[in-house]
DNA sequence: GTATTTTATTGATCCTGATCAAGAAATCAA
DNA sequence: TTGATTTCTTGATCAGGATCAATAAAATAC
């Protein structure tokens, strides 16, 4: 069960066997059904999940009502509502399980615990927040860069498979525009 | 010369008296004129910088040739290409004195240096991480969420001595709206 | 202090992507 | 399967902000 959650922690920071199964063993096992939602907005809980199987989505809602997804998560990668889970704060953001979901998340608590008690545990998070970083700043310049089209080639390009993946309707909401603006941008070539 | 950024550290992280002294060691000065560049698209040379007085401006050039602000610093903050600085990659962007300034910076080998020797500096880094990833999130959300008008609202309202202290051609640039529409919006109420 | 350059304002026009609407296709429930 | 719901496509119209242009104001240089 925890294979790929292995893989993923020893390919980025170096720990003893030991200290590797206490991390191991915070982590749960949690299987989602299509569009369940695995973390709301208002609530205090705040989890971490690394994905198994399957595929999340986390998005907010703007003030006009409408949603705003944040990011897509696939396979093999861990994903939060990271600003409520750096602050401490209630959820800004639901998380919702794409497709059947396999999730194994860690709570906060046991998180930060692991910061203090596992030597290499802290360059785990401090990689994962440089990630976190990095990643955003790309997708603000991508929306300060491009256009609409230009995002959807720029996406096609970098990651097929969330088109391929992922109903129209997400991939334009992830892109900031319209289901039509999609549909007339992917018949126009 | 080094009060303020004393002040910063101590602020955020608890050190003895001999590791404050050994991380203010690495911080050097440097007087920047207004306009000069302290940091340029392409270098290797990659600093962190403390603003002791003036205020920089990071930005970055556009495919089509122009220029997009990615923030401002002012007193008493760190500011870095960090990107680059994460990745220890040239240099994506211009860094601009946009007045007269006063810096300390620290280099970034001698930064790394310090998250293995300073108990507590990487305490210190995992914060300014955060932050930095938790500021840009929000200004992420402000371009999904808003529209110009909107935005220049919110930039008045969080951060008044911006759009005081800056000329209109900066802060439209930083909103990432032309001048034309900062002037009528302004006009407008 | 004057000349030059840069920045700010205002007007006219244009264009991209949103909105509204309707029908087609796909998905889902049972 | 069949019916219901959701998603996708295509068309017509609209609006916000960009662009281009010209003048005014301010900042800078000498």
């Amino acid at each position: 069960m925890h294979e790929q959650l292995t893989k993923f922690i020893t390919d980025r920071v170096q720990l003893s066997e030991a200290d590797l199964q206490q991390v191991l063993s915070c982590f749960h096992l949690l299987e989602a059904k299509k569009n369940e939602l695995v973390g709301r907005a208002g609530e205090p809980s705040r989890r971490m999940f690394f994905i198994n199987k399957g595929c999340l989505r986390v998005y907010f809602i703007k003030p006009d009502g409408r949603e705003a997804t944040r990011r897509f998560a696939f396979e093999n990668s861990f994903s939060t509502s990271l600003t409520s889970f750096i602050g401490g704060t209630l959820l800004k953001e639901d998380t919702q399980a794409i497709e059947r979901s396999e999730l194994l998340y860690i709570n906060r608590e046991d998180f930060y615990d692991l910061l203090n008690t596992i030597p290499g545990w802290d360059i785990f998070y401090r990689g994962f927040l440089e990630y976190a970083y990095v990643s955003n700043t790309k997708r603000l310049e991508d929306f300060i860069t491009l256009n609409p089209r230009e995002r959807y080639q720029l996406l096609l390009r970098e990651n097929p498979q969330m088109v391929l993946r992922l109903p129209n309707k997400l991939v334009a909401n992830y892109l900031n525009i319209t289901q039509e603006a999609l549909s007339r941008i992917k018949s126009d070539i």
